[in-house]
DNA sequence: GAAGTACGAGAAATCGATTTCGTCAAGAGT
DNA sequence: ACTCTTGACGAAATCGATTTCTCGTACTTC
């Protein structure tokens, strides 16, 4: 690897002179074709490590989710290293598994890396974001918000869960549960608001242990569905608050021989391959990717120095209804 | 943040001490005692950009692969994250689209980052590993190779192919068909190589046209199908090459009307999830995870300087197979 | 007891780019 | 004609850690 010394000497100019010419300031035409050519024939390309501890900053974004495995946050991973690239922008992508200890961790590392900002979907509502914002690098919260003042995207939640249960009330369906994902976590907990608004609202009759808090996986969503499946009265519908409970539920469902022709499942979120997926099951399908690269364009517009108040994004989730019970 | 400037100040030694207490160097428990002082109170954290540009090493790795939307590759690439963060290294996601163009561009940016090495899964043969080998940067290809001298972990493809077919010979299925990827791609090669070489040896009936190369996705398996079941004897069962395909398969079939009880579907690969997949589909199941915890280890080995002759790893798939034919 | 060894620790060089500062020359303004 | 402005560009400082070099003290060893 050439250096600028290098560049400068066969150049016959200083190397603040190469410099100058790869950051697009004053220099005769004449001097930078010299420059150019010099750069050229030894194959320069500037070291940016040497660039970033001048300038205090790189090109590079982290960003935080809890697990790249779930295809939600695949989409929106990508949709953020699309943004990125085309920015010149490269992408950290850390897996938190929704543990606050790995959360800060990473947030610490993207501190000393003096990466030039962060994506994140809070693990907790305790993230420590005091250290990164206070330093000045811009962040952007993604699909869950946070109490400190940061940017922030995330999708209408609530109105997601009053489309999935509407959509099951449409279908014809009496007994509708719900199972939502944990308490504490505001995505999940403005789905299961959505759905308690329609079921209030439509008069329909919500037994006893018709709510159940699960994890957000696939076994807390077959768990969840077995003990539905095992009460006195089961529903006869289910609105699952995000796509891997979903599968759990699927699986539930099937292991007890019953059949989605007379059972409704309404999930927020899109099963893991829609093809698969009975065409008897409503997806609200959430735009996963463009949240992705609407995060993305936000961090990268404080990056180049936007200094406008906070904003917070919200995006509407597109239902796929299923067809009305023969 | 504070400096090692800083902290010397405070502690009342040298920076190159406060350096040393933070590399484990020879130092005398007295001073140690007060540099770790100093450091916590002024919560001290060494700047790894400046430590870079002196060690021309960072504790950052780049996993180039096609498309993180592909589930093989998230599982892939977990896996590299989890053993490369073990050690305390932090891993950069790059999707190169199989564009041999992004690749070159990735792989200058982990030059130019300096970063500690590269795992890649390569699009195609004519990657160009010359610029970084040359600088010494280990580099672990996986999933397929490369012509560069490096190492290698990838998946016994063709003992896959020979599994996946075999189990649809065994459970009685007299014309077995072969949806491959493109060409030129190792992997989906040996696979196919595999059902040419059980259905040459158990004497099965290979009509013209059995053979058919896609694209990787699943459309291009869609496709595929549908000219297999337009055939005038079409198969009655197909081996897919990878699990996107074998989705497109699937979608075709329903499209068709074929039940999956008297059409053998097997793939090489997990569909995208078991749970929706009918029982019926044979799959063999790839351990990408596995490959990915390999490729970094292997990875990190070299980049302690472990100088070891090339290795190339092969591990083994699992097959699961389908019922037979009631 | 003299010479040799080992080790702790500070001063200073180093990594490679960016940026401030200052100089010099050419063109503008009065 | 003389000052003022402007712009190109080189010298040198700077970013913050690591790593020689070097020196001084303490400890062996014969």
């Amino acid at each position: 690897m050439a250096t600028i010394y290098e560049v400068a000497a066969l150049a016959g100019v200083s190397p603040a002179t190469v410099s100058r010419v790869f950051n697009g300031r004053t220099v005769s035409p004449e001097k930078q074709r010299l420059v150019l050519d010099a750069a050229a024939r030894l194959a320069f390309t500037p070291n940016k490590t040497a660039r970033r501890l001048r300038k205090r900053s790189s090109e590079i974004i982290a960003l935080l989710i809890p697990d790249i495995e779930n295809p939600f946050y695949t989409a929106l991973a990508r949709g953020v290293e699309d943004r990125a690239q085309e920015a010149g922008f490269s992408v950290v992508l850390c897996n938190t598994d929704d543990d606050p200890a790995k959360e800060l961790r990473y947030l610490g590392i993207a501190a000393s890396e003096e990466m030039a900002g962060v994506i994140l979907s809070p693990a907790s509502d305790e993230v420590d974001l005091g250290a990164i914002v206070s330093l000045g690098r811009p962040v952007v919260a993604v699909d869950r918000t946070t109490p400190y003042p940061v940017d922030a995207v995330k999708i209408d939640n609530r109105a997601a869960g009053i489309a999935a249960t509407t959509a099951l009330v449409d279908a014809g369906f009496q007994r509708i549960a719900c199972i939502a994902g944990p308490l504490g976590i505001e995505s999940t907990e403005d789905r299961f608001l959505g759905w308690r608004q329609v079921v209030a609202a439509r008069g329909i009759d919500v037994r006893e242990g018709y709510l159940r808090h699960a994890n957000f996986r696939v076994d807390g969503g077959h768990a969840a569905m077995k003990a539905l499946l095992a009460l006195d009265a089961p529903p006869d519908a289910v609105v699952t608050t995000n796509n891997l409970m979903a599968v759990g539920a699927l699986r539930a469902l099937a292991e007890a021989g019953v059949s989605l022709d007379a059972f409704g499942l309404a999930v927020v979120g899109e099963l893991p391959d829609l093809v698969l997926a009975p065409a008897t099951v409503t997806q609200v399908r959430l735009p996963a990717r463009h949240l992705g690269t609407t995060a993305a364009q936000m961090l990268l517009e404080r990056i180049a120095g936007d200094a406008q108040p906070l904003r917070t994004v919200v995006l509407r989730a597109d239902v796929i209804p299923a067809p009305p019970v023969g």
